[in-house]
DNA sequence: GTGAACATGTAACAAGTTACATGATTGA
DNA sequence: TCAATCATGTAACTTGTTACATGTTCAC
């Protein structure tokens, strides 16, 4: 799936403009299964209203730049009911976390500690923005299931990581007399 | 991290072949949060190599290709202990199937079934896998933390699936009216 | 007056994937 | 003999990111 499928997708939901598209991608609904750069969500939005897959309004704002607030045309649904009527990808899941954890002999105590307890935090932020916008979209089935599946997922993860926080500072503190510094 | 530290790792561990690294990265320990193709591996390898990273030996086998097998100098070592040593960045989990799920009222029955499935099918075999090397590899700490990490979050999300199959069937069937087929 | 958030956009660059190219051996 | 697995490698191509470029308004 592309970044065009993506802001068709978000488009369909509401209209908005590039810069709200990033907030959304980046701490909003889809935010923890999907990415974008503005890079890649500003060419994208141009080259759709060229296509007349989305329409654009510029909207003036009281203490703020004008926006351009694009929207979803009719055009715009058929090319997006056709691009999610396929066999979706395999997911991609890369972690570096994960890999430092595996080679967690040649990480010093203070990165490994460091880095276990940032992966801690950003679990929690997930979890918490998952929270706050489940309620407001109890009815849809999609944002359900989606923020559901989620919720399991983040959850299990952070039991997982706070279960092993004190193992892992006695295996740290043992294994960093051979780390590196 | 990029693809050579990747092979670093994977050789810290145990020599390897190319070829053997894929299918590592493929089927093995590191396929549920990392990812790379030939085309990647074996340019890496070959830099490595002249950069004295990694040596290479090569092997007859009978019965089959020559294979070359990499193993990590002293060097690397180093290399792969600074790799390592940094704050890594945050995980990036990608996924079309919760994308066309959040637009399901626009999937076909036929498509939102055979992707849930699929899907499903996807986490029962990577939980598996974690099942079988997980014995070998009891005593190592990275490796018993990875593997109870993949154990904890693909059982919340195995189960999760299947919880809410009955009701998606039923949702899939109600929204299907209006979906393109 | 300075940093943060809002807002849009481009161009160079990085990184890795896909497809191509080749070839051995085994088993059905 | 044909598909599958083992095995290595390259080049064109995709895709998206990073950094740059610019400008507003607000709050401290």
């Amino acid at each position: 799936m592309n970044v065009r499928t993506l802001c068709l997708g978000i488009l369909s939901f509401e209209e908005a403009s590039g810069y709200e598209i990033k907030k959304m991608v980046e701490d909003g609904l889809f935010s923890h299964f999907i990415d974008a750069s503005y890079g890649s969500i500003y060419p994208a939005l141009t080259q759709m209203l060229k296509e007349g897959l989305v329409s654009v309004r510029a909207e003036e704002q009281s203490g703020k730049p004008d926006k351009k607030v694009y929207a979803i045309t009719a055009e715009g649904q058929r090319a997006l009911n056709e691009a999610v009527n396929v066999e979706p990808k395999k997911d991609k899941y890369k972690s570096e976390f994960l890999f430092q954890m595996l080679l967690m002999e040649r990480v010093s105590p203070r990165h490994l500690i460091a880095a276990y307890d940032k992966q801690l935090d950003e679990l929690r932020a997930e979890f918490e923005r998952i929270g706050t916008c489940c309620d407001s979209a109890q009815e849809h089935p999609g944002t359900r299931f989606v923020n559901g599946y989620g919720h399991a997922v983040l959850s299990a993860a952070i039991a997982y990581m706070e279960e092993n926080r004190a193992g892992l500072a006695k295996a740290a503190g043992d294994s960093g007399l051979q780390a590196a510094e």
